[in-house]
DNA sequence: AACGCTATCAACCGCCTTTGC
DNA sequence: GGCAAAGGCGGTTGATAGCGT
């Protein structure tokens, strides 16, 4: 055994605010593709798979948030009785909705029918309208696909809180949620970046970072094969004091915009 | 007020596909 | 064409908020 650097602990579980802030503004910079490189140089401790994630399933600037409109409720069902469990591609037809969304509403959605299902099958019960669901019959096995047999009672793999707000309500909590994804994006709004984009509105192309001509587009493939790896990770050397990464970064992409 | 159950959401895992060499 | 690495996808799990008893 040796002393294992912090670097090459792998972190799992729930993103902290920071951990967000610093994925957005390395995707601002080298793009949404390169995931494994991101991970690496953004000093993030986690794979290139949970980044890839956490950006398409809750950073993405251009996710919706909140309930599914009816439209698009049965626009799922639609795509579903035609494709089937094909999530990611059913999400490509619900602008801002991710698979991991849509999959989730799904289950919920066939709970609901199962139940449904069930208390019409039940004797007693009057000749249910499960009109819609002839078109959920992909499933008809379906209810074990959604029925996860619930869950098991398992020690709490402890670790898993974020660390932040702890004693948090629980509205102020879902707040937090919905805010500190706000905040990112208003954050990276700093007025230090503000002259090279206007302030940020809400609206994402008017984010530093990912506005309209992004900084990865300004530099061919070739240009990040550079050592770019062991520049960035001078760059985002862990400091103890955090904040100062997030402004070597700014200062990172104002260089690559500005050349 | 306390407890239990359900619904919802975020995240991980493993497999498959794509891409680069 | 074969291999390895990275990315993408679908399935599953775990935590927690919300609601009913």
């Amino acid at each position: 055994m040796k002393m294992v650097q912090d670097q090459e602990q792998i972190r799992k579980g729930p993103w902290t605010e920071q951990e967000d802030f610093q994925l957005v503004c390395f995707v601002g910079l080298f793009g949404d593709r390169r995931w494994d490189f991101i991970a690496k140089v953004s000093g993030l401790n986690r794979t290139g798979k949970s980044c890839r994630l956490r950006w398409v399933n809750y950073l993405h600037p251009d996710l919706k948030r909140g309930k599914m409109t009816p439209q698009e409720e049965r626009l799922v069902l639609e795509l579903h009785s035609k494709w089937g469990n094909r999530w990611s591609r059913i999400a490509r037809k619900l602008p801002g909705r991710t698979d991991n969304e849509i999959k989730n509403y799904w289950r919920t959605h066939m709970r609901k029918k199962a139940q449904e299902k069930k208390r019409a099958m039940s004797p007693s019960s009057s000749s249910s309208n499960c009109s819609s669901s002839s078109n959920i019959t992909t499933t008809e096995g379906g209810e074990s696909f959604y029925d996860t047999g619930g869950k098991k009672p398992k020690a709490s793999s402890g670790g898993k809180k974020t660390g932040g707000g702890d004693e948090v309500k629980e509205h102020e909590k879902r707040e937090q949620r919905e805010y500190s994804l706000d905040d990112i994006w208003k954050d990276i709004n700093l007025p230090e970046v503000s002259s090279i984009v206007p302030v940020y509105d809400g609206n994402l192309s008017s984010c530093p970072l990912m506005a309209s001509p992004r900084p990865w587009e300004y530099c061919s493939d070739s240009l990040w094969k550079m050592d770019l790896e062991e520049e960035s990770k001078n760059m985002f050397l862990p400091t103890p004091s955090g904040d100062h990464q997030f402004l070597s970064c700014y200062e990172y992409g104002k260089a690559s915009l500005t050349g």
